[in-house]
DNA sequence: TCCGGATATTAGACAAAGTCCAGATCGACG
DNA sequence: CGTCGATCTGGACTTTGTCTAATATCCGGA
């Protein structure tokens, strides 16, 4: 199944957003390379083509995504915030001296021992991130 | 034990760093309150005493500490970089609605099931975060 | 087709966290 | 006391992200 334009926006209606251009180019930058980007990142593959995407749309946009559970936000770099395409449950590998950021499935993943959640609690989610660094 | 200003001087030594005034109201504000504090928390803090210590003077330190490994850095929510005293193995509870932070001791966690890290790459951490929220 | 309202987009001002730099200050030692 | 390297400092700057008020777009009904 390819990511075109077309099918973003089915996608996008599928999520119960109302389908854009500016937003299926958002969409269409995040999973047609199912890639890790940061919120310039959208913006700058978004303003190669033809249309100028403003900040403000692009940054309203992601957290709409966000909301919808189109994407999932990762939190590895204290300097920006990274949107992911894949909402399956995974973890991430985080390549400390070049950033790359790779999935790693949850499938055969298991954590276990985890104490008692304070009362009142549900879990939100479970981030777990391996950081690795190149042999010298 | 107790963590008296005293003592900061002593274990910033036995950290290979220089012990100064800064230095040690710095690693004082962090260790006396066993808690996770962000850069300008540490700021307030430090300031709320006597002599003025500058902005620039607590980054660098506080990276400083990092590099010691006198201090490790918890990165859960995108707007600030929280740095933790306690640097044995530990995970971490974060209530996504007050922004609290807190310890979950590693030892009785047990992750399993993760695959071969990338050739010519070794583990550097293991950071594991449970988002937790309040029912409603 | 034209209108009106709801929804979406925009530029640009603003805020907050963190970095950088050149000059001032400190403190150890001779 | 004077020197020198290490440290500290104010303040300008950068980057990421937010906010707002004005404009544009879309869509259903007359």
């Amino acid at each position: 199944m390819h990511y075109t334009r077309d099918n973003m926006a089915g996608l996008l209606r599928s999520h119960d957003i109302n389908p854009t251009h500016q937003r299926i180019e958002i969409a269409h930058a995040l999973f047609s390379r199912q890639e890790h980007l940061s919120a310039d990142q959208v913006m700058a593959v978004v303003n190669t083509r033809h249309s100028e995407t403003s900040k403000a749309t692009v940054y309203n946009t992601l957290k709409l995504f966000l909301e919808k559970g189109l994407v999932r936000e990762v939190i590895v770099d204290p300097s920006k915030v990274f949107f992911d395409p894949n909402t399956s449950p995974h973890h991430h590998l985080y390549e400390v001296d070049s950033g790359k950021l790779s999935d790693i499935d949850a499938e055969h993943v298991v954590i276990s021992g985890l104490p008692p959640l304070p009362a009142g609690m549900v879990t939100e989610g479970i981030d777990l991130i391996v950081r690795v660094r190149r042999t010298r």
